[in-house]
DNA sequence: CAACGATACGGAACAACGTTCCGTTTAGCT
DNA sequence: AGCTAAACGGAACGTTGTTCCGTATCGTTG
């Protein structure tokens, strides 16, 4: 819960070899994520970085642990482009799309971390937390000023726009007659006050 | 696969203790379902049925077979609502948002049979082609009047949009602030040709 | 109605998974 | 060099779904 900051801290240990270790876990495991999916077996994953399973239980108390350092900096830069998208687009609702958009690339992107996301699977509390933590203020702010401008109706809060974007993701990337970005558009566009 | 139709054929079954413990078997695993979800231990629903394991595979070679025959008097209820709601709705696209309504609630209603309808979990291609075989020509109909009237955009099928409105339910039942129902009727809105 | 063969039964056993635990090794300080 | 705290590996545990087969039982047939 206070690894939420900065890789530079938590990286440090006095042994070298404990420092290397959790650096190859980490190229192990986005290696083994591209090729066998989030939901790749622990076993794999120690094994590629020829290392134990204590080893890698003690660097990541919880699968979720590893998933989240694995893609910290691009949930980082994910976050970050919120306000970018709310200076650089036409309007607050573009940006909105805009943004969706780049949160659905990132799901769809890796196998299964959307279906992952949805946290009723014990022990990925974790991740589900810090996806929120991190995102949802960004996308409140995108929200609010398009419903400033009056673009959007009100009544759908970020969490539940995220909940349900994210969920739209599930299974995109294994079958290409699903189309999660284009349903997630739709789903935008029904945020307009129309009618 | 040949049991898509009627309940009263594949029931019959030479030994009268088969066919008992079979309908034994169903309330055990719908009373399970609605306490635990249908990610309930295959072993709580025969011991539940006080019956051992064996019996339970045989009758229900997989545990998607047993889903579909639980459930499968609701979901032909569901099918067979599509055309009646044609009729009675005042507009083709009130008509498939009713109908999506029905199906949300369906999913909502069942702890779980919204995540697990995404089949890329082994073992549940039966689950998802037998939902997909009943329900998407339903959808299909629906959808095809509505652009017929000029309502809704084209490029969206339904295949796609009935896995999304699934999705979207995931995970629906256990959490109060995540609204399945609104986010769904926020995609059918979105379907609606505007701008 | 008795015997027999097909059918169904129960649950032990297997495989795959995440996670825990602990005896052994080793890095880095004194 | 020696010592201790830290890190290591992987066997072992608990929980899944699923298979398998020796045993019990039903329904028919002589």
């Amino acid at each position: 819960m206070n690894e939420r900051d900065g890789d530079a801290g938590d990286t440090a240990s006095r042994r070298k070899d404990a420092r290397r270790n959790k650096e190859t876990l980490l190229e192990a495991a986005a290696a083994v994520f591209v090729t066998s999916g989030v939901d790749a077996p622990v076993r794999d994953i120690a094994s590629r970085a020829g290392v134990g399973l204590g080893t890698l239980y003690r660097h990541f108390p919880t699968r979720a642990d590893l998933i989240i350092a694995v893609y910290r900096h691009q949930v980082e830069a994910c976050a970050e482009a919120g306000p970018a998208l709310l200076e650089s687009a036409p309007t607050p609702h573009d940006a909105l799309r805009q943004w969706i958009d780049l949160f659905v690339d990132f799901l769809v992107t890796k196998h299964g971390l959307a279906a992952v996301l949805r946290s009723d699977q014990s022990g990925f509390e974790g991740l589900h937390a810090y996806f929120l933590d991190r995102l949802v203020p960004v996308c409140t702010q995108l929200l609010d000023a398009a419903r400033a401008a009056g673009e959007i109706r009100e009544d759908i809060p970020a969490l539940t726009l995220m909940r349900g974007v994210g969920n739209l993701c599930i299974g995109a990337e294994a079958d290409p007659d699903y189309d999660a970005r284009r349903l997630a558009g739709v789903l935008v566009d029904g945020l307009c006050r129309t009618r």
